[in-house]
Order: structure tokens, then sequence, then C-alpha cells
DNA sequence: GTCTATATTATGATAGAC
DNA sequence: GTCTATCATAATATAGAC
């Protein structure tokens, strides 16, 4: 039982940290200060019976969101072959803004320290951006039966992505920021977007008498059925 | 002769500390350093001779780097009215991905301090990131002709700036994070989206039997001559 | 395991010589 | 206006009682 309160004051600590590292960044929040939100005596070294230093406190907060994270990935593959392009955009992108308040915290954190803390930090970076960005154009090459070059899918995923993350992280990094929006029409118009962008893509990108690329080879399937622009 | 020598030591402790508050934040960044950047005796406190105060060495930054945004404001409104929305959307990308180059250390120092920081932040905040999404909202509204809502120029607005400030924020924030896209792709790509979702706005969002919104109203005109699309 | 007390260093800021 | 020297404070981290 011991060992279960040492636990608990351990996870107590980490829950603070992350909490204050994340509001008011890593120099900005003192060992005293978590032990204060952590329910420990404010300025006793309390905290260094459970970490060796603030640093791998900070470790220990970013590798514990991450192995959340980790097991969350594993879901990340059921919503695919819905056979519904739009079905399966809705789904993604309100997935993708459900993952993105999950992942707050950890990015309000990244965001203030990822290009000069411990390495963990970019490594972390990698695992939750780099990796989604990787993933989501590999999703748009197969679903468009290859269609697509991986130029062209990583420029959709860039602009697809980008749009939700900084829907979502904007507001949240840089305080009450732009009118709000309400996820509804977000998801719609994000969808009609991208639909678009996977649905009118040119198998090359080598530039033709139009500069447009919207001529080129659609996909025919569940999505369009060619009545719905109406010359 | 003095005075001016005086300016421009001052602006050197600016350049300085402007570069190293959006490098390692507000609190990361000693006063130290910042003179030893500005090349003044390192622990001297020759940085006090100019500023009152650290506080107000950050207050003086970034109303600095304002005043030159203020100035750009003025040029913002030179592409309107081109007449063909394929051109006015490319030209908008890419002077909104330059500025957003220009903004890069403001935005920085903004993603890191904007919330605790004094309140020169949060009206930087506003008068940078919010302004901008307001007046690309209007601009949606006018070019569409009102046709499309209020609510659906906001959600435009949303998806489409953020497409551009995360592919230009997030590699810079985050370090060197997802692949790197190459400015073509990521303006045509944009311009491809944003086309499409200003010329198949519907004129209000009462949903009807079709879930999508592709078969509204469109704009003819400059842009859409209906030949562009192959059904 | 947690507290009291404290060592040690870093930092924001000031006084006074030149 | 800039430097040398220094103060005062806050923060990381440790030692030892209980």
């Amino acid at each position: 039982m011991g060992d279960l309160s040492t636990a608990a004051t351990r996870d107590r600590i980490i829950d603070a940290a992350m909490e204050l590292f994340s509001e008011h960044g890593y120099r900005g929040t003192s060992i005293t200060r978590i032990e204060e939100a952590a329910g420990l005596s404010p300025g006793a070294g309390g905290i260094y019976h459970h970490f060796p230093s603030k640093e791998a406190l900070l470790t220990a907060g970013v590798q514990r969101q991450l192995s959340r994270l980790a097991a969350l990935r594993d879901i990340r593959r059921l919503f695919a072959d819905l056979g519904d392009l739009h079905t399966e955009l809705t789904l993604a992108a309100r997935y993708v803004l459900a993952e993105l308040d999950q992942e707050a915290q950890l990015l309000r954190l990244l965001a203030s320290e990822a290009r000069h803390g411990p390495r963990i930090l970019t490594d972390a970076v990698v695992q939750v951006v780099d990796l989604t960005y990787r993933e989501f154009a590999e999703w748009i090459i197969d679903r468009s039966g290859s269609v697509v070059s991986t130029q062209q899918a990583d420029a959709i995923a860039t602009i697809g992505l980008g749009a939700l993350i900084s829907a979502r992280l904007l507001p949240n990094l840089l305080g009450t920021a732009h009118s709000k929006v309400d996820d509804h029409s977000i998801v719609e118009t994000w969808v009609s977007a991208l639909e678009h962008l996977l649905t009118t893509a040119k198998p090359n990108l080598s530039a033709g008498t139009d500069t447009h690329p919207c001529r080129g080879r659609l996909r025919s399937g569940d999505v369009l059925d060619g009545s719905r622009y109406e010359p």
C-alpha cells in the first residue's frame, strides 16, 4: 500500500507539473508551485523523492502522455474503407478535432519548449504531429487509388490537417483569439474542401494549358456522381 | 550624435531581445544574455539605461513589431477586385505566407507568452491574428456577393487561413516538423480548395435532402465557366 | 515519504566610477 | 552612456529530523 500511495503522489505531481508547464511554460513554473499544486509542502523538495530533477519530471510527464497517445493510435485505423468518402472524411475530421482536444496540453507545452527542451520533446513532436501528417498523406494516396502523387498528397495533408490544427490550436495557444466558429460548420466546410481536393486531383503535376488543378481525372464511385455541379 | 548612438544601441537591444525571447521564451532569456547578444558587457545592467525593466523591453519590442506590421496593413488592400477569383486567391495565399514569414518571430513569442504576459501581447494577438481572420471573412462575404452567410464565411476563413498558418507556423514553432512541401504545391492546393468553397456555398445553411454543401448557387463570372468540371 | 531548514546558484535590478 | 561591483530575491536542489 505504501507503494500505491507513492505511485498516486507521483501521478499527482506529474498532473500538476504538466498542467503548469503547459500553461506557464517550463521555466515559468517553479518547483515550489508544482509542490503546492500537488498538495505537498511548498518550498520543501518533496518532488525530489520522486524525480531526480525538474527536467526529469518534464520528461516523465511527456512520456506518460505519449504512452496514452500511443494507445489511441491503435484505434486510429478503425475508420477506413467505409466506402463513402464523405462519411470517412467527416469521421476523420471529428476524430482529429477530438484528438487535438486531448493533446491540447501537450501541444501547448511543445509549442513553448520543443525547440530547446530535452530530446523527448522533439521526439514527441515527431510522434504526435509528424506521424499524423504522414499517415494522413498515405491514406490520401491509398484512398485515391494512387492517382495523386506523393507531392500532391503531402500538400493536401498539409492543407487539410493544418486547417483543423489551427482551428483548435490557435485559440488554445493564443488565448481567446478570433471568432468562435462551431464545430459543425468547421467539419462541414473542411469535408467539402477535402472532398474537392481528393476528387479533382490530377494524375501528375506537369502544368498543361490550364493553370488550374481542376480538370484532372475524377474518382467516380460514392461521391462524385456528376450531378452535383450545375454549370 | 550621442543621441543617434543611443537610439542605435536601443534598437540593437530590442533586436537581440526579440530574437532571444522568441527563441527561448521570455523567462528563458536572461538580461545578461541579451546584453551579451547586443554587444554590451554581460552582467552589467547596461540595459537599464534604455529600459526601466525587462518587461518594458518586451513591451517595446512587441510595439515596434506591431508598428511595422501596421504599415504593411495599408498595403493589404492592394490586391482586391482583380476580377479573377483564381488570381486573387493565389495572390492572397502568397501574401499571407510572406506575411507569416515576417511575423514568424512575433508569432513564436506570442505562442509562448500570449496567455500570461503583459496586456500588449494579447493586444498583439488581436491585431495580428484576429484582425486578419475578420478581414478575410469580410472579403469572402463581399467577394461572394453576400451569398455566403456570416457563419459560412467565418468557417471558410477559419479553414482557409488556418491551413496557411499551420503550414508556416508549425514547422517554425515545433522545430523541424513534418515533411517539407514546397510553396507552389501549397498555394496551388489551397487555391483549389478555397475556389471550391467560395463557388459552391449555399445561400443558407438549413440542411435539405442533400447532406453535402455542394449543390448550392454558383457564382458565375470569371472563374466558373462550367467547362472545368467534367462529369 | 514527507516535512523543516538550508546551501548554492542564477537573475533582475541598482550605485557609483569614468 | 557604458562599465565594475554589488544587492536582493527567487529558484533548484540537498541534509537531516520524524
